[in-house]
RNA sequence: CGGGGCGUAGCGCAGUCCGGUAGCGCACCUGCUUUGGGAGCAGGGGGUCCCCGGUUCGAAUCCGGGCGCCCCGACCA
């Protein structure tokens, strides 16, 4: 039985030209031979996508449901989400903005009423045509964002310019019927937040998106160790019904840009729509400017790719559910007070704020366990032994060993834990900066022509900066030539020292340095 | 939506060409010995072979139809 039928949902129809090529493709890989064999994963240079597809699968993030282009979040994977959610929470709500909550399900003619929103969104809606064992007389979109069903609440809500700004956000799952589905990255279900905002003048919401732009940035670079570079989109590339799109744009070990998050002022196209009017303070009637802005659970595959190496998982110490698991080494008398030791050494470390947990299981052996927990990307291991009690030792190992240092460290037990939390905080400013440095180091400037553009992706370049004349053509020519698209018109901050002077169509001047790259 | 691959125990696979009692490794359970980088030995449990129909004395295997997933492409947070 079709659950898409049986449940009264239907998909929107696309159209669109399909251009075949053949392409021999391996047949999935797996893990197969020898029991070596079995546990070793991908490596990134062997197949990055494999990797990244094992990496998500055998760390425990998540788990491919049923529904196709659908996912289960693992309990590693959501806790993961949940520090993440915490921290945007508290940086949104210290900006002044509330949380609240909106429905799933959305008339379709609201979605309908903004034009280009409309079709941007058509091709990926599914649709509620039946419920309650009825047709529908009119149809529910299952929301792909909230624009429309939010402003028109606004809408009742607003009279004078006494009841603005709104500033609201709401954490959400949103549905788009993506073709082509990957973990976090792209899934037809995917958990966000959303904000949405209504003020006074045009002048404040674009302050707002703007404010927003650097909230997400500063929250990628402290919390996932992630640094993008921001700018605005293109007239192409700009979110469906905004007037301005502000965008954080990440490089993953593949090179490849990943959107991280989006700001958009939406100027009044939703406010005329909906009917979104205030009355002055002068007492005209106007119609109110909005922004709206989310990043998503694909931030949880970002992390995957800018930080795990082969042996899977390195995860953020601040956003890591658990930031060091102690591992006690059975066996033998002395199991008991090993085991107690490992216990004492947890409390200790938790009252020192670390997020800590002891793995007890027996049933396996402590190598097996360190496999385990470096794949999931635990940041700190602690090892307590027989030998570490009797010499008031432990052994402490750091997920990615920093130059020249042992990996693994036998120190004095109150050294270890009076000092855990500062190398939490070094780990985590190690990472940043590596990736910081990778973003930097793989990022190409002052290239003037298509040809080097193509040469330099080619070449394995992740961001090629240049010029830009504004005309979508030089886009559209570029993604044609070299699967590039451009990313953004990049912020000051990220721009080269001289400004590029032509287009790199080498027609026309330059309006604009901006960043390209194939992206995910 | 086009192309390709795959569906057999929880996972990875063999068996399918050439029909004849459903197998292997890992995982799991029990016991003993182990435990500082993926433990060893012995014993054991587990299957609508993706689904529906057909051919046949007999179908995982042959034929027809369907479904699902993954990968690649065009569309997208």
């Amino acid at each position: 039985m079709r659950g898409g039928e049986k449940h009264g949902v239907r998909w929107g129809t696309r159209d669109r030209a399909v251009g075949v090529e053949l392409v021999e493709v391996e047949p999935r890989s797996g893990l197969k031979g020898s029991m070596a064999d079995e546990k070793k994963l991908t490596t990134r240079a062997e197949d990055f996508s494999e990797w990244y597809n094992e990496i998500v699968l055998r760390s425990e993030l998540a788990d491919y449901a049923p529904v196709r282009g659908s996912m289960v979040i693992r309990p590693w994977g959501y806790g993961i989400w949940e520090n993440m959610q915490r921290a945007l929470d508290a940086m949104l709500k210290d900006t002044g903005h509330e949380n609240a909550y909106f429905p799933l399900l959305i008339p379709m003619s609201f979605i309908e009423r903004e034009k280009a929103h409309v079709e941007g969104f058509a091709p990926e809606l599914a649709i509620v045509t039946h419920a309650g064992g009825k047709q529908l007389e009119e149809p529910y979109a299952i929301r792909p964002t909230s624009e429309t069903i939010i402003y028109a609440m606004y809408a009742k809500w607003v009279q004078s310019y006494r009841d603005l700004p709104i500033l609201m956000n709401q954490w959400a799952n949103v549905m788009r019927w993506e073709l082509r589905t990957r973990l976090f990255l792209r899934t037809t279900e995917f958990l966000w937040q959303e904000g949405h905002t209504a003020h006074a003048t045009a002048a404040e919401a674009e302050a707002e998106a703007l404010m927003i732009l650097g909230v997400y940035r500063r929250f990628m670079e402290e919390w996932i160790a992630m640094p993008p570079f921001t700018g605005v989109k293109s007239d192409t590339e700009r979110f469906a019904g905004a007037v301005k799109s502000h965008s954080c744009e990440a490089l993953m070990q593949d090179n490849k840009a990943l959107q991280a998050g989006t700001s958009h002022f939406l100027g009044q196209n939703f406010a005329k729509q909906f009917d979104l009017k205030f009355q002055s303070e002068a007492g005209q009637e106007e119609y109110a400017w909005n922004t709206s802005w989310g990043v998503s659970t694909r931030l949880v595959g970002g992390m995957v790719m800018s930080h795990g190496d082969d042996a899977g998982l390195v995860v953020p110490p601040k956003i890591a559910p658990i930031q060091a698991v102690i591992v006690p080494i059975l066996g033998g008398e002395d199991e008991a007070p090993v085991r107690a030791k490992t216990e004492e050494v947890a409390a200790r470390l938790k009252s020192a704020g670390v997020r800590v947990k002891v793995d007890a299981r027996d049933h396996i052996s402590a190598g097996a366990k360190y496999y385990e927990w470096e794949r999931k990307g635990v940041p700190f291991r602690i090892e307590i032994g027989p030998k570490d009690l009797a010499k008031g030792s432990v052994a402490l190992v750091r997920r990615v060993t920093p130059e020249g240092e042992k990996r693994k460290a036998f120190i004095p037990e109150a050294e270890a834990i009076a000092t855990l939390p500062a190398r939490l905080d070094a780990f985590q400013g190690e990472l940043l900066e590596a990736a910081r440095r990778r973003r930097d180091a793989n990022t190409v400037r002052g290239v003037t022509s298509i040809d080097e553009l193509a040469e330099a992706l080619d070449g394995g370049a992740g961001f090629v900066f240049t010029g830009w004349s504004g005309d979508p053509a030089v886009e559209a020519e570029i993604k044609e030539r070299t699967k590039a698209t451009l990313r953004a018109i990049v912020d000051e901050e990220f721009r080269s020292p001289s400004a590029p002077a032509k287009c790199v169509s080498g027609k026309g001047a330059s309006v604009a340095e901006v960043a390209w790259a194939r992206a995910y």
